[in-house]
DNA sequence: CTTTGCACCTGTTGGC
DNA sequence: TGCCAACAGGTGCAAA
C-alpha cells in the first residue's frame, strides 16, 4: 500500500501530535509481523517519550528515550490515530496508548509490516543499512544514477524499484516516473543514456512531491493518520489506466508485467 | 557479483 | 449466486 509519499503522508500527520508525548501503555495482540515483535517491545517502550519522527525511504523512525522504534507498513498496513482508546478490531495488533489519550495503533492484514526496536544509530540498523540515497535528497543524482545503473541488465523499472538503488519507490510511482520521463519500463538500466538519468532522476524527485502535496494515493485503503485519503490518484498518468487514453497524446495505455509487477505505459510517449 | 523466482499473509476481484 | 484463481501499494532470501 504505501509507498514514500504515503509514508511521508503518515510522518507529517502524526509529527505534531506524537512528538513530546510519553507511550503510557503498550498492547501487542499480534506478535508475527515480518519480524516477530519482540518479547521486551512492551517493556523498553512503555513511560518512554516521543521525541522526534524521521523517515528513511518507507520506514518511520521514531525517537523514543534513548532507543528507535522502526516502524515499516509493508502492503497493507496502516497507523491510525485515535482520540481516545477504541475496541480494537480484527488485524488491530498493536497500540500505543499516549498521555494525551490519544491511541496510535497498528492496523496490517497482511502482516507484512513490520516494528522493531534498535540501540544506537539507526543507520546502522541492519535493514537500514544497505538502503540507497534518498529521492528527494542532494545523494540521488544524474551522476549518481548513470553510474550506478552501468552493467545492470535488469529493466529501469525494476531498477528504480531497488532499495538499494533509490529508498522509497513503489510500483506506482515507479510507473509515474518512467512515464514523466518518457522512458518505457522495459529499457535496460545499462543503456540509459546520461541525458535519460537526468530526466529519470527529476520525474522521480517531480512525482514523489506532487504526490506528497497531495497527501499521497488512495487506491483502495491507503488514508492517513486521521482516516483521510490522498488525493494523487486523480493525478496519475499511467497506473491502473490501462485502455484508457494517454492524458498526452489519446493513445492507449498499456499494462504489462515487468519482473513480476504490473507496469502501464503510454508506446507513444515513452521509448 | 547480478538476476530471477518465490515466500511471507489476507482480502478483494473477475471470470466461468 | 458461488467458487476459485489471480492479484494487490513490499521486501528479503535462496538459487541459478
Amino acid at each position: 500500500m504505501p509507498e514514500l509519499p504515503e509514508v511521508e503522508t503518515v510522518r507529517r500527520g502524526l509529527a505534531p501530535r506524537v512528538v513530546g508525548r510519553c507511550i503510557v501503555c503498550v498492547t501487542v495482540r499480534e506478535r508475527r509481523l515480518r519480524q516477530p515483535v519482540p518479547a521486551d517491545f512492551e517493556a523498553r517502550l512503555t513511560g518512554q517519550r516521543i521525541d522526534a519522527i524521521a523517515r528513511r525511504g518507507k520506514y518511520l523512525l521514531l525517537s523514543v528515550g534513548t532507543e528507535t522504534l522502526l516502524i515499516h507498513l509493508g502492503m497493507s498496513g496502516r497507523l491510525r490515530l485515535l482520540p481516545e482508546a477504541v475496541a480494537p478490531g480484527r488485524h488491530d495488533h498493536v497500540d500505543l496508548a499516549l498521555s494525551d489519550g490519544t491511541l496510535l495503533r497498528l492496523h496490517d492484514p497482511r502482516r507484512f509490516g513490520l516494528m522493531l526496536l534498535c540501540h544506537g544509530p539507526p543507520a546502522a540498523h541492519p535493514l537500514l543499512a544497505d538502503i540507497g540515497p534518498e529521492p528527494l535528497g542532494t545523494d540521488f543524482s544524474d551522476s549518481y544514477l548513470y553510474a550506478r545503473s552501468r552493467g545492470h541488465r535488469v529493466a529501469v523499472k525494476n531498477f528504480i524499484m531497488d532499495s538499494h538503488v533509490v529508498a522509497g519507490v513503489g510500483n506506482i510511482y515507479a510507473s509515474e516516473a518512467l512515464f514523466i520521463a518518457g522512458i518505457r519500463p522495459t529499457h535496460q538500466a545499462r543503456r540509459l543514456s546520461r541525458a535519460q538519468c537526468g530526466r529519470l532522476v527529476w520525474a522521480i524527485r517531480a512525482t514523489l512531491e506532487k504526490a506528497i502535496a497531495c497527501g499521497g494515493t488512495t487506491l483502495r485503503d491507503f488514508f492517513g493518520v486521521a482516516g483521510q485519503p490522498g488525493y494523487f490518484k486523480q493525478e496519475l498518468f499511467v497506473y491502473g489506466r490501462a485502455g484508457a487514453p494517454c492524458r498526452c497524446c489519446e493513445t492507449v495505455i498499456v499494462e504489462r508485467r515487468v519482473g513480476q509487477r504490473s507496469s502501464f505505459y503510454c508506446p507513444h510517449c515513452q521509448r
